[in-house]
RNA sequence: GCCCCAGUAGCUCAGCCCGGUAGAGCGACGGUCUUGUAAACCGUUGGUCAGGGGUUCAAAGCCCCUCUGGGGCUCCA
């Protein structure tokens, strides 16, 4: 907020006529105070984040000066001219009578109405403080120091029911402890304990294997997807819509990406974000880039209306979103500011639906993760409370997995969930990374109105699921950090075989075999499965060596011989070379895929014809 | 966002300390070879030394600013 003080003589103003769509009412058009204080404040963008905290802060400071030159009467007069990055009106309105409130019980407070055009005549004093200027900024949130005073306990939790409670001030309490390795690093981590790292290997591997690439021409974290990168990451789309909306039965939907800020409740939510939202001006009107899937979802569902016979209602989304990250922090592709994320979301009619409906997308997830062929661990948040009243329930999620996870015990609820859990990958480096997650929401429908109408016929806030698989460019940095450490520790890197772009190379030994290479491989492509044909005029070891720096699985030679004995002699990544006929090859690899996406290739079939981006 | 480091051919890098004609390998292009399980051979091509400014007779190199990337910190309702 900006203030200008100026102790004046008199200050008269009358209304003329409204700025803006929704001006203050008013009763008297003109107005005269005299000798008084008088503010004028310009609200602006950056109050938004703590409106009590900035109004509160200024009434501190406007009181100080007017003790100081000893006048009795303030008047508030709203002027947007001080700031060039103004908060939304409505928000502004809002600061201002919190400001009047708290300067009430100390002087005798006027204001001048907000969103008038209004002359003024004002004589001020001229004495040496009777001008004066005041930038006042929200507070420093205090978050951190109240979760030093009440800080969470965590534990471990054993598939078998063991419970060992950890200490993560106390290495020794955890360090050696008989759990899965990547607990253990996760825990490391959540602990703060630092080791040396490089940069993410993923970085190197994305643009080596033309999958993904920086765009210096856009914004940090906005990426550019080759051909190859782009099959790997409609892949993961198509797995995370399948498990939605074939195994959930979920109803798919979309919303849009651009939301005004003077919607109340868009705006609150912003504000929380602190910042870190995409803002842009069109028309005089504020707009921000949806940063999470929730903004239109609330909007429909609050709409909707819902019976207690169709619950649970599961709705999912597949979204841009966009988060201004800072931008030290937007490495590769473990953070960025434009991302892709599956979302779904469960409406429920209480506890009970809720946490059986929480067991089923935990079932889903993991399935999911396991799909994707990573070490990964698992923590829990959950108010210390709930944890100790369900704690059977908890056991039931880790069978599922069987795995231990750690526990994260909070002796009150601070966010609008009571429980959520995380599955974080570990990376090639020793880092974590947040992927899967679900979080059980027990306060946002009533907040937002999102009811069903129960048996009773009552209207009743529904209970909320909130879940995802993170966001799909990380996935795939994460699979091939997953690559990395198969690498360091001695086995050949890898993609999984449904995520590798190609799946199969037929690798003629002369230009004499092309015409039955490409026979071959269209037969491969009609069972869905991505192939390709190394054309080049180049020599049978090059062709080989460049298909496995691509980490290709299935490599097909074919020559005389496989011509002759109708066996095809196929080499399999890190495994070696072994003879197959077509049918048997198809139909191993079929098997394999199982029921995993199918995304066609998009690059022409014949290496020869393909251009090169790294 | 802050602090530190880096940016030289399409890619990987040398040259920079100590200012004096812009280098290599790979790739691409052309040719020879018709090839058997991780790189055939010969030739040709290739540059706003990230961008801008300054110092100097002279700047890839020294100084300043900006951009991009990396590391660390901070942040991650």
């Amino acid at each position: 907020m900006r203030i200008l003080l100026i102790h004046a003589d008199f200050i008269e103003y009358t209304a003329l006529e409204p700025a803006i769509k929704e001006p203050e009412p008013i009763d008297n058009k003109s107005e005269r105070f005299e000798e008084c204080l008088v503010a004028f404040c310009s609200i602006e963008k950056i109050d938004e984040e703590d409106p009590k905290g900035v109004a509160e802060l200024a009434a501190q400071s406007i009181m100080e000066h007017a003790n100081m030159i000893g006048v009795k009467t303030i008047v508030l007069y709203p002027y947007a001219h001080l700031s060039s990055n103004l908060a939304s009106p409505r928000m502004a309105m809002d600061i201002l009578k919190e400001l009047k409130n708290s300067l009430k019980p100390l002087a005798n407070v006027k204001s001048a109405p907000f969103g008038w055009y209004k002359s003024f005549i004002i004589k001020c004093k001229g004495h040496p403080l009777s001008e004066l200027s005041r930038t006042i900024l929200p507070p420093e949130k205090k978050e951190k120091k109240e979760e030093k005073t009440t800080p969470s306990k965590f534990l471990i939790l054993m598939p078998d029911g063991k419970e060992i409670p950890i200490d993560l001030s106390r290495p020794e309490s955890f360090l050696n402890l008989n759990i899965e390795p990547s607990l253990i690093q996760l825990i490391k981590n959540e602990a703060g304990l630092k080791e040396e790292r490089g940069p993410p290997i993923h970085i190197k591997l994305m643009k080596r294997l033309e999958l993904v690439d920086y765009e210096p021409a856009s914004d940090v974290g906005h990426f550019r997807f080759y051909p190859k990168g782009l099959m790997i990451k409609e892949s993961l789309e198509a797995f995370a819509t399948e498990l939605a909306v074939k195994e959930l039965k979920a109803l798919k939907i979309e919303t849009p990406m651009l939301y005004r800020l003077d919607e109340p409740d868009i705006a609150e939510q912003a504000a929380k974000f602190r910042e870190r939202d995409y803002r842009l001006k069109i028309d005089n009107r504020e707009f921000t880039l949806r940063f999470a899937g929730d903004f239109g979802l609330f909007r429909m569902m609050k709409d909707a209306i819902m019976s207690y016979k169709q619950l649970p209602i599961r709705v999912y989304e597949l979204s841009h979103s966009f988060r201004l990250e800072q931008s030290g922090e937007c490495v590769g592709l473990k953070r960025l500011r434009a991302f892709t994320m599956p979302d779904i979301h469960c409406f429920c009619a209480n506890l009970n639906q809720g946490l059986s409906e929480y067991k089923l997308l935990f079932e889903k997830y993991t399935m999911l993760t396991n799909a994707m062929e990573i070490d990964y661990a698992i923590a829990f948040r959950v108010v210390e409370e709930f944890y100790e009243k369900n704690k059977e329930w908890f056991l039931s999620l880790l069978k599922i997995v069987n795995k231990s996870a750690l526990i994260e015990l909070l002796p009150e609820m601070k966010h609008y969930w009571i429980l959520k859990h995380e599955y974080q990958a570990i990376d090639s480096i020793g880092g974590n990374l947040q992927l899967v997650t679900v979080q059980l929401d027990v306060e946002d429908a009533t907040r937002y109105g999102i009811m069903y109408i129960d048996e009773d016929g009552q209207k009743k806030g529904c209970i909320i699921l909130h879940s995802s698989m993170g966001s799909i460019e990380r996935w795939m940095g994460i699979v091939l950090e997953q690559a990395a450490k198969n690498q360091m520790s001695g086995r050949t890197p890898k993609l999984p075989l449904w995520l590798s772009p190609i799946q199969v190379r037929v690798i003629p030994v002369s230009s004499n075999y092309l015409d039955k290479a490409m026979e071959i491989a269209s037969k491969i492509s009609q069972s869905f499965i991505r192939v390709d044909v190394d054309d080049r005029d180049e020599s049978v070891p090059r062709k080989i060596r460049d298909a496995e720096m691509e980490w290709i699985p299935y490599i097909i030679v074919l020559g005389e011989k496989e011509v002759n004995s109708g066996e095809l002699s196929v080499r399999i990544r890190g495994e070696g070379i072994f003879k197959r006929t077509l049918d048997s090859l198809i139909s191993e690899i079929s098997e394999k895929l199982s029921s995993k996406p199918r995304i066609p290739l998009c690059l022409p079939m014949l290496l020869s014809m393909r251009p090169k981006f790294a």
